[in-house]
DNA sequence: AGCCTTTATGCAACTAGTTGCACAAACGCG
DNA sequence: CGCGTTTGTGCAACTAGTTGCATAAAGGCT
């Protein structure tokens, strides 16, 4: 249940139209939450019905008219609460392990080529996150609002760090291997 | 649709039931691909409809009895062509970064305390990896499968190193911030 | 024998996320 | 002006995963 406190969050740092949203959760929030622009419309309906964000230009003809939101305090307080309590982490759900796994049984044919395409998406991840990075967090900088974000960023470096190091490692692995 | 062939790579490893299975996924499979048994054995009556893997005991009467199955031609046909497939890595979904950015507008409260548990349970993760890679992988053994089988454990390992760096970094940024 | 716990399989209902498509207004251009 | 593209909102159907519960055999115990 975590998409619509991504939403509330996205809101109360701009409120915005359901499309805007979109665009954001494709940067920024989506680099660790992503979805798809089904999901935000039927959320910010959910999340309005519910009272926690309310509709900046009301009774708009329905379709085709940009119609933006903003958090009511009820949001911003549940987005608090949500925020405060304790929940596990969830288990590591990756496709590419479980195929190297698959391949020590079935033969490693073909796959070699795709962990040399992750590496490249890998890279070039990284590269964006790393100008990000200098161009949103000079080392002045440092409110506490900054701090966190740059915290926030400072995992997904850290991640793509650590996928290119090991997908370079595999790699080398094969390379040695028949 | 990662699950059945999760289910056909421990299928191959050894031929079991619906709760063996379980079992596995519980260690070794779930540590990459977790599963709950509901899921293995809808799984299974599909699989085994799908011509893929059969069960070894049959015409058992239904309930309550052990139930072993074995993979077909057919299914390791498939978990070849599945594993050499090009696939796209699926983004990050993190509900603790997804907290901290939060947190960044609402305020910290309550959620040092649960990064604190995270480091504590990302701990208990890496030792426990640790100690299968003493036990499980002694430097002597290096056929093409235990190689393998060492890069993806090596994975689990590094990941969860990185996380319990990280956690330490937001931990001592806490620290020092408000 | 009767009863309790463990082992084992499974259904049904629910929640979350994805895919494909529909439809209307606004915008750009010849 | 009319016509195609872009922008914006949304429904419906599907796939994947989770939760709660039912049921039945086997084994241990007194």
């Amino acid at each position: 249940m975590s998409l619509p406190h991504a939403i509330l969050t996205a809101l109360l740092e701009k409120p915005s139209s359901g499309l805007e949203l979109t665009r954001r959760f494709d940067k920024s929030i989506g680099y660790f939450w992503s979805a798809t622009h089904q999901q935000i419309y039927r959320e910010l309906g959910k999340l309005e019905a519910e009272g926690q964000i309310r509709a900046l230009t009301p009774e708009q003809p329905a379709r085709g008219q940009k119609k933006s939101y903003e958090v009511l305090p009820a949001g911003r307080a549940e987005l608090a609460r949500w925020t405060a309590s304790a929940q596990d982490p969830k288990p590591l759900r990756d496709t590419m392990l479980l195929r190297l796994r698959a391949a020590a049984v079935v033969g490693t044919d073909g796959i070699e080529a795709d962990l040399r395409r992750h590496l490249d998406l890998h890279r070039r991840q990284l590269a964006e996150y790393e100008e990000i990075e200098e161009h949103d967090f000079p080392p002045d900088r440092d409110s506490p609002q900054d701090r966190l974000r740059h915290l926030v960023l400072r995992a997904g470096i850290d991640l793509e760090t650590f996928w290119t190091q090991w997908l370079t490692h595999a790699i080398e692995e094969f390379a040695e291997l028949p």
